[in-house]
This record gives structure tokens, C-alpha cells and sequence, in this order.
RNA sequence: GGACCUUUAGCUCAGUUGGUUAGAGCGUUUCGUUGACAUCGAAAAGGUCACUGGUUCGAGUCCAGUAAGGUCCA
């Protein structure tokens, strides 16, 4: 067996295993009779991602998910891919071109397109490869991606389908239009930010009634060229008299406009007059329906103005245009007043641009089983962690608009609807729907526009899965693991994602079935978002991540993955801190010794299963310090059994950290250092060793991968060519009966004597310390303790000596004058008769005294209290009276003490 | 305007169904290189649990309200 090395090194570990994990097909998610199934679809990145801390944050999440099931004995499968990104992919390929000068247009449609595959083959999906070092056991010959030509045509499929189902409809509606990229984007890809602006007043003269106004307010002057009415509220009593008449439109083409009344007029904003300007304004253009009066657009796709604005307008930008149309109200008389004003703009989430409503014709899909989605969820069939957010998305499903779901642009599914040449394309009889397209294609073109991404990737869970084509489902696995086990995901797409799949999976999968099977998973984890630490979001603008991969380099990827988990509570947002990912590190280091430790303190035995490892137990040597080590370990393993249970992953690499580090180094390991001097305890105390070396590796496995399959490697925990996942993780109570079956039952009174013993050292070394001894080794104490707790003490003297650095203990009768402290298993004397400071040491001890005067106070108050004796558990009655005796013999021993010193 | 979250030690956070004297890591101070580990060990200092009421024998925990900060929806 190898040597382990005085200190972790991650990187060659971290290599060779990744490297033979995958030479040994260990992530393949296969289908295996008599094995329970779970999986896990990936939330695909985009195809230009880089790894980020969100994505390091999410995927260790879905990485322990994944281990954890293998270890539990299921057939896991975690399903990896990219999707497509429609605007961003197509910015960046865009972008390149401008380097050169050049447009997508030149290249027209085709050509750029292969453009765009060529990007994506160099460059695309980085992201995936970031994942590997960071130890993502994806199952990657099933890769996907949302443009492959397979999951294209179910794309297409699904279009076709709802199509003929109804679902899908063309129409000429208002949009949210990014004249930065040009196409429509969704609701939920518009971002409401507050702006700081200014507000117009503006004067409209009526017609024939020179001097006479109407005011309105605006923020957008510029589009008063496509003003085509003012409206006021019907029950406006200002107004009733000037209702039917005709203002002078102040600037742009000269027009009379009409006053109207519409009840959707705000009476309190502003005069209570509002301008009507159909192309620019969504409430504008119903109450122009209404009306039916005429739509002006006055911009053009770009955003900037176009003829129909006016000579003095036309050709600029949308915002150049809004100060130059003040002016020009100035100048007509017309602008009674700018305001300072905020109010909120919609923003595109892409280009980051304010959007313009805007009329245009495009797809729009009406969402299936929008009902059966919140029973879904409201009857707990999917369950979400943590719970609150399914009210948010209920909430979005009570208020859901219809999706548009048409872009335009030129990288993704195009639409698969041809339009009979030089016919009416808006008359439903010249269109064409099919996945293959018409037979007669030279009388048909195909629609330009494409679907918005997330009309690809809502059928991720199970398009990957090779719906609905019978003979990849059979091959991908598709019964067996659909419904997937969990979706691990980011609330912000709670919208975007999680509800768009629910729904797809009820309309699309095994038709006719209950709920249950055709729900695309059962748990969703939200994850919280990670911030810097201002509070700020992390993003690649601000500059403040991160790399993750330089985290990796410095801390390892197990370091990092520790340390990511370990600050992440159940859906709450992270303040990020590199110190948490250094103490992951440190862990693995300390992981590290203590298995060191374990091989260099004697040979190793049959560590070959734990029934093995077990059978090396004897209970006839177990002392107090082995039973209570063993209690701390199955009930560790409990605990981490609960959390992953409740997707409490921060509590359960918590308990682990401090069961490993305070209660098996900091106490067993050094005990174990006494034990081992003995031939008669120390196999007994190796086989200890080994058992809880061997459970912490298979609790810690699915948080730290690489290092727990080195050490499980190199302490012979698992036969020649196989991996720590090919173990059975034993929960507590299976761990508990391999121990049983060998005789062995935990004694409680030993476990509890095991506490006195640690608080009894750790007074000792303060004692010490307050005595400027705390480095000397040779030290003598006297104590003056009771019969039974002598006995405690003189059973565990060898390690108790070594722990507190005494020469020797000895018990006393009386001792004089010496500095004490008094614990509870007597009281601890240092055998400094000559050279105490009496006055000092008095100073302490009365200090001493007056906190425990004031704890016995307390605890006398409540057990005097008539009401509390009477309704408090007989159990907490107890506890408050054994409490006040035991301070009352404090007291009493305090007192003793400050008297003997005169 | 509606919904949700957060407020506990200098910092970042735990605290499960109410029950002894509220915990951890980091940071700080002091001491230490002893054959697992200085990526470490020992000891110490540090908190009126945001505020106000209420329920209860008992509240960091439950209820109501207030304040501050944040997120989402309109």
C-alpha cells in the first residue's frame, strides 16, 4: 500500500481519477432491473457560457445528488447538454463579424448559420469541459444539445403538435421589441428597472378655439407625431364639454386629433388627459381598438424615428429624438413644464436596452394544461425546496399571458410553417404546417422567423430522452427514468423553465396516465443566488467573480466544492467569502493527516467490507472514549441521512465537519495516541479507526469526490478495480446492527463520562494557561474528587495525563492554598503551593462565585415559581433540580476554596 | 399596490417540534513547532438574538405590529 504524504495535493489526484472514472464508464446511467432509478436533467447552460459560481453552486448540488444515489445502490443518471441561447449566440457570432466589418447580411441566412455551427464547435460549451475539473459525473455520451438534428425535429414536432391542438396561433399584437437585437422577446425577458427621467407637459390647442388647451403628461414627447387622439375618463366632469372636439396635434405632421373618453384613463395622473399613441404604448393601442382609430409608428426597428415623425425627427435616435422633440414643443409653445420623474422601464435582459411595445405579427402559443400544472404542484406530486416558492409560481400561473414565441432572428428553429407564395399570408388557408414541410416546396416559402429558446428547452426532460420516438426512448432509457428525481435550478427561471416544463410534460409524455408519471420530475431545489461581499450580485460586468477555475488551481475542486456547500443554506442567497472555499482545503488536509495518522499508526487489517472491519471489534476492550466515538458516528450518519433526506446539504457537510474534526481528531485520534502504547487496546482501537474512517469517506464521497477515493484507494477499503461507489453506504441503523451482530452494545454511562472527561481537560489546560504553564508537559496536578469520580478519572488516567500535559495526577485528601479549579469530577489542584498569587487567585475565584450565584438564582426562581412546577415536564423539572444542585455544590466547593486561601 | 425573504458575536452564517448558562467557521489576543496535520494545536475575549406588544410556567424559536435591507410580480 502507498504511503500517504504529509500534505493533500489535489491536482494529479484529481486528474487520475476523473480520468479513470471515466475510462471505467462509472457515470453511465443505465437501466438495471431491480434497481430504483433517479436522475437528473442538467439546467442546460448556454452553448457561449463560462463557468460561474452559480454554475459551481448548482452542479455540486446535482454532483452530490447524483454520488449520494449511486452509494444508496440506485442506477443514476445525470443528463448533461447545452442549449442554444438564440440572441446570445447569435450577439457574439455577430460581433465577430463587426470586427471585419461585416454583417450577418452579407452572408445572408445560410451561410451564416454554418457561421454560427462553426463558432460552436470551437467554442461552444466550454462550459462543459469546466465541469469535468470541477468533477461533474455527467453522463456525457448522452450530451445534448437544443440545435441537435434530433431534438430539433422534436422541437418541430412539438410546434406541429400544438398547433393542431390549437395552442399555437399567428397574430399582429403589441410586443416587447430590443431594437438592439432586433426581434420580440417575451414578458419574462423584459426587466422593469427604475429610471430617473423627466416628464412633459405638454399643451394641445383645440381646434377653432384658439388659447384654449388641454395639457397632458409624457415621458416620451418624441412619439407625439403618432399621437392620434386624447382621452380622458368619461366621468370627468372637466372634460364633458370638450368631448368630440379636436385638438391640433403641436408638433410633427399637422393633424387633428379627437377627444375621446375610454374609462381605462387614470383621472387622478397628471390633468387627467392622456395622449393616444397606438404604435407605442400597449394601453394606448386597446383603447385605439376600441376606438378604432388609426396606428402611427413612427419608429423604426432600430429605434430610431422614422418619416411618419416628421422632417425635423426622422433619422434620429429614439432618445436624441425626445430632446430634440422638446425643443421643438418650446419652440410651438407648446411645453408648459419638464418634471423631474421616475418611473419604471421595461428593459431587454439580453441587450440590456429599454424595449419598445411595438405591433407587429408573431407566433403566440396559449399554454396547455396550465390547470393541471398548479394541481401539480398545490397537491404536492412535485415538491418544491424550499416550499415558499411554489407560491410564487402559482401566482404566475393565475396571471399567465400567452407566449410569444417567435424571434427574429436567424439562429434557432425555424418556424415550420410555409406561406403559399404571393398569396395572403395573415389567411390561414395559405399556410403550411409540418415537421417535413410541403412536397411542393418551389410554391411555398418558409416562415423567417424562429422559436424563442425556451420553446426548445421546456421539452428538455424529456426531448434528451428521445421522446417521442419509440425506439430511442427504449434506448435512452426512457421508462425507467422519466419522471426525473430532481431539478436542481435557480429560482430567477422559475418562469422562464420550471413551470414552461411542467406544463410540456403534462400535455406531451404517456398521454391519458396519472399526473405522476407524466410530471418531468418530483423535487425541484432551488438554489440561492451568490453574491459578493457588498450584496451585490456576481456578474461578469461588475468584474466581482471569481474565475472558478482559479479556485480549483488554489483550493482544489474538492476544496471548493466544500466550501461552496458549506456557506449555502436551503434557498437562501450566499455572501461569497474565499476563506470558506481555504477552509474546504483545509478539511481535505485535515481528512488528509487523520488518514495518515490512521496508516502510519499500525498495520492495516481486513478493511475489505464492514462486516469485516466490524469483525475486528472487541468489545471487550472498548472503553469509554471507543463507545462514545461510535455513538458520535451513527449518530452523525443519522444526521446526514436527514439532510440529504430534506435537501439540507449545508447541515449535512456541517455535522460532518465538526463529528471529524473535533470529535474523531481533536478527541479519538489523541486519545487513540495512549491507546495505541498498548498492545492489549491497540487493535481494538485501529479497528475503530477504520470503521469511522471508512463511514466519514462514504458520508463525505458525494460532497468531495476525488480526495475520498484516493484515501478509500489507499486505506484498502474497496477490492482491486473498484471505485468507493461501488460500496453500499450503510445508514445509521444498518451501521449500527454490523456492530451489534459482534456483541457489542454502546453503554450511555460510559458516553456520558466521555463529556466530564473533555470539559475535565479543557478546565485543566485553562487552568494551566492562567498560570502561564500551558506549553509545559510536566506538570503536576492534584485532585480531590469523590470515590466515583476517581473511578472515572483513574480509568482514563494514561490519556487524560497526556491530554493535559501532567506529569502526574494523584489524588489528594486535602491540598493547601494551591490554584484550583473545580470541575466535575472533582476539583483540579496545581501543585503551585509557594508561588501562587493568593490575591489574584482570591480575585478569580470570587468572580467565579458571583456568576454561579447569579445561575443559582435563576434556577431557584424558576423552581419556586408555583405555575412552572406544576405544568413543566416531569423530564425538565428533573434536569432544573439536578442543575441547582450541582451549582449549589459549585458554590459550596468555591467557597472552600476562597477560604483556604485565607 | 401585492407577495416573499432577511435582520443572532467584528465578518459570514447555524440554531429541526418552544425547555438548563444561545453555537460554528473566519477574524482578534496570548501561548505552542510535542512523530498525523502550522493547510495545525491549546486557551481567551466577544452577543440586551432589529424594535414593540402578545400567547405561555418558560420565547432567538409561536402570533400581531413597527423599522431597515433585499427579491419577485403588477
Amino acid at each position: 500500500m502507498a504511503e500517504i504524504t504529509k500534505s493533500y495535493e489535489s491536482r494529479d489526484i484529481e486528474k487520475k481519477w476523473y480520468a479513470a472514472w471515466l475510462q471505467a464508464k462509472c457515470f453511465s446511467g443505465r437501466v438495471q432491473a431491480g434497481r430504483e432509478p433517479y436522475s437528473i436533467v442538467i439546467p442546460p447552460p448556454n452553448v457561449t457560457g463560462v463557468l460561474t459560481m452559480g454554475h459551481v453552486l448548482n452542479n455540486t448540488i446535482q454532483d452530490i445528488l447524483i454520488r449520494r444515489a449511486r452509494l444508496e445502490g440506485k442506477s443514476a443518471l445525470w443528463l448533461p447538454g447545452t442549449d442554444h441561447a438564440g440572441i446570445a449566440t447569435q450577439t457574439v457570432v455577430e460581433r465577430e463579424l463587426r470586427k471585419q466589418k461585416q454583417t450577418r447580411h452579407d452572408y445572408g441566412r445560410e451561410k451564416f448559420v454554418e457561421k454560427v455551427w462553426a463558432w460552436r464547435q470551437e467554442k461552444g460549451g466550454i462550459i462543459l469541459e469546466q465541469l469535468r475539473r470541477l468533477g461533474a459525473s455527467c453522463d456525457w455520451d448522452r450530451t445534448a444539445f437544443t440545435m441537435d438534428p434530433a431534438y430539433s425535429e422534436r422541437v418541430l414536432h412539438v410546434f406541429v403538435e400544438l398547433f393542431n391542438r390549437g395552442f399555437i396561433y399567428r397574430g399582429k399584437r403589441m410586443v416587447n421589441w430590443c431594437p438592439a437585437s432586433l426581434t420580440a422577446l417575451s414578458d419574462e425577458e423584459v426587466i422593469m428597472k427604475p429610471v430617473n427621467g423627466l416628464i412633459y407637459r405638454v399643451r394641445y390647442e383645440l381646434v377653432g378655439q384658439p388659447g384654449t388647451f388641454i395639457e397632458v403628461k409624457t415621458t416620451r414627447p418624441e412619439t407625439i407625431p403618432g399621437d392620434v387622439a386624447i382621452a380622458v375618463h368619461p366621468d370627468d366632469p372637466r372634460y364633458t364639454a370638450l368631448l368630440g372636439k379636436k385638438v391640433r396635434r403641436p408638433i410633427g405632421p399637422a393633424a387633428e386629433l379627437p377627444i375621446i373618453a375610454d374609462s381605462a384613463v387614470d383621472k387622478e395622473f397628471g390633468s387627467g388627459a392622456l395622449k393616444i399613441t397606438p404604435a407605442h404604448d400597449k394601453t394606448d393601442y386597446e383603447i385605439g381598438l376600441r376606438h378604432k382609430l388609426p396606428v402611427i409608428d413612427v419608429l423604426n426597428p432600430n429605434g430610431s424615428l422614422n418619416d411618419l415623425a416628421g422632417p425635423e425627427l426622422a433619422g434620429m435616435d429614439r432618445f436624441a429624438g425626445r430632446k430634440k422633440a422638446a425643443e421643438l414643443l418650446k419652440a410651438a409653445g407648446a411645453l408648459v413644464a419638464e418634471e423631474p420623474y421616475s418611473n419604471s422601464v421595461g428593459y431587454s435582459e439580453r441587450a440590456d436596452v429599454p424595449i419598445e411595445p411595438r405591433l407587429t405579427e408573431q407566433w403566440w402559443l396559449r399554454y396547455p394544461k396550465i390547470e393541471e400544472a398548479k394541481a401539480a404542484v398545490r397537491d404536492g406530486h412535485i415538491k418544491f425546496y424550499p416550499e415558499r416558492w411554489s407560491k410564487v409560481y402559482l401566482h404566475w400561473l393565475e396571471n399567465i399571458q400567452d407566449w410569444c414565441i417567435s424571434r427574429q432572428l436567424w439562429w434557432g428553429h425555424r418556424i415550420p410553417v410555409w406561406y403559399r407564395k404571393d398569396a395572403d399570408r395573415s389567411d390561414p388557408q395559405n399556410w403550411h404546417v409540418s415537421v417535413a414541410g410541403p412536397a411542393d416546396p418551389q410554391n411555398w416559402e418558409q416562415e423567417e422567423d424562429v422559436l424563442d429558446t425556451w420553446a426548445s428547452s421546456w421539452l428538455w426532460p424529456f426531448a434528451t430522452l428521445g421522446w417521442p420516438d419509440k425506439a430511442e426512448m427504449e434506448k435512452a432509457g426512457f421508462d425507467y427514468f422519466y419522471p426525473t428525481s430532481t431539478l436542481v435550478t435557480g429560482p430567477d427561471i422559475i418562469f422562464f423553465w420550471v413551470a414552461r416544463m411542467i406544463m410540456a410534460g403534462l400535455e406531451f409524455v404517456r398521454p391519458g396516465e396519472p399526473m405522476e408519471r407524466r410530471i418531468p420530475f418530483k423535487n425541484v431545489y432551488f438554489t440561492g443566488i451568490i453574491r459578493d461581499q457588498q450584496g451585490r450580485k456576481m456578474s461578469k460586468s461588475l468584474g466581482n467573480s471569481p474565475d472558478p477555475l482559479d479556485l480549483i488551481d488554489t483550493y482544489g475542486a474538492d476544496g471548493l466544492r466544500f466550501g461552496i456547500i458549506s456557506i449555502a443554506p436551503q434557498g437562501q442567497d450566499i455572501r461569497f467569502q474565499e476563506d470558506r472555499i481555504e477552509s474546504g482545503k483545509n478539511f481535505c488536509n485535515k481528512l488528509w493527516n487523520a488518514s495518515r495518522f490512521r496508516q502510519m499508526s499500525g498495520e492495516a487489517g481486513d478493511n475489505s467490507s464492514l462486516a469485516a472491519i466490524a469483525a475486528r471489534l472487541d468489545a471487550a476492550k472498548f472503553d469509554a472514549d471507543d463507545h462514545a466515538i461510535l455513538d458520535r458516528l451513527f449518530s452523525t450518519t443519522r444526521e446526514v441521512d436527514r439532510c440529504f433526506a430534506e435537501f439540507e446539504f449545508s447541515a449535512a457537510v456541517q455535522a460532518l465537519y465538526g463529528f471529524f474534526w473535533n470529535d474523531f481528531c481533536d478527541w479519538y485520534v489523541e486519545v487513540s495516541k495512549s491507546k495505541l502504547q498498548s498492545p492489549d487496546t491497540k487493535a481494538n482501537c485501529l479497528a475503530i479507526q477504520d470503521l469511522v474512517l471508512r463511514q466519514t469517506l462514504l458520508l463525505l464521497h458525494p460532497v468531495i469526490p476525488f480526495i475520498t477515493e484516493e484515501l478509500w484507494q489507499l486505506l484498502g477499503y474497496g477490492a482491486p478495480g473498484t471505485f468507493i461507489e461501488d460500496a453500499h453506504l450503510e445508514n445509521a441503523s444498518q451501521l449500527a446492527s454490523a456492530s451489534l451482530l459482534h456483541g457489542l452494545t454502546l453503554d450511555h454511562a460510559q458516553i456520558a463520562a466521555v463529556q466530564s472527561l473533555k470539559a475535565f481537560v479543557s478546565q485543566a489546560r485553562a487552568l494551566k494557561a492562567e498560570h502561564n504553564l500551558a506549553s509545559r508537559r510536566d506538570v503536576k496536578f492534584f485532585a480531590i474528587a469523590g470515590d466515583r469520580e476517581w473511578a472515572v478519572l483513574s480509568a482514563n488516567l494514561a490519556k487524560v495525563a497526556r491530554l493535559i500535559g501532567a506529569a502526574e495526577l494523584v489524588r489528594r485528601e486535602v491540598v493547601e492554598g494551591a490554584p484550583a479549579v473545580v470541575t466535575a469530577l472533582g476539583t483540579l489542584y496545581l501543585d503551585l503551593v509557594s508561588t501562587v498569587d493568593a490575591g489574584a487567585e482570591k480575585i478569580r475565584l470570587a468572580k467565579e462565585l458571583e456568576a454561579m450565584a447569579k445561575h443559582i438564582a435563576g434556577t431557584e426562581a424558576r423552581l419556586s415559581n408555583e405555575a412552572f412546577v406544576s405544568k413543566a415536564p416531569p423530564a425538565v423539572l428533573e434536569g432544573a433540580r439536578k442543575q441547582l444542585a450541582d451549582q449549589k455544590a459549585k458554590r459550596a466547593e468555591l467557597e472552600r476554596l476562597l477560604k483556604s486561601l485565607g
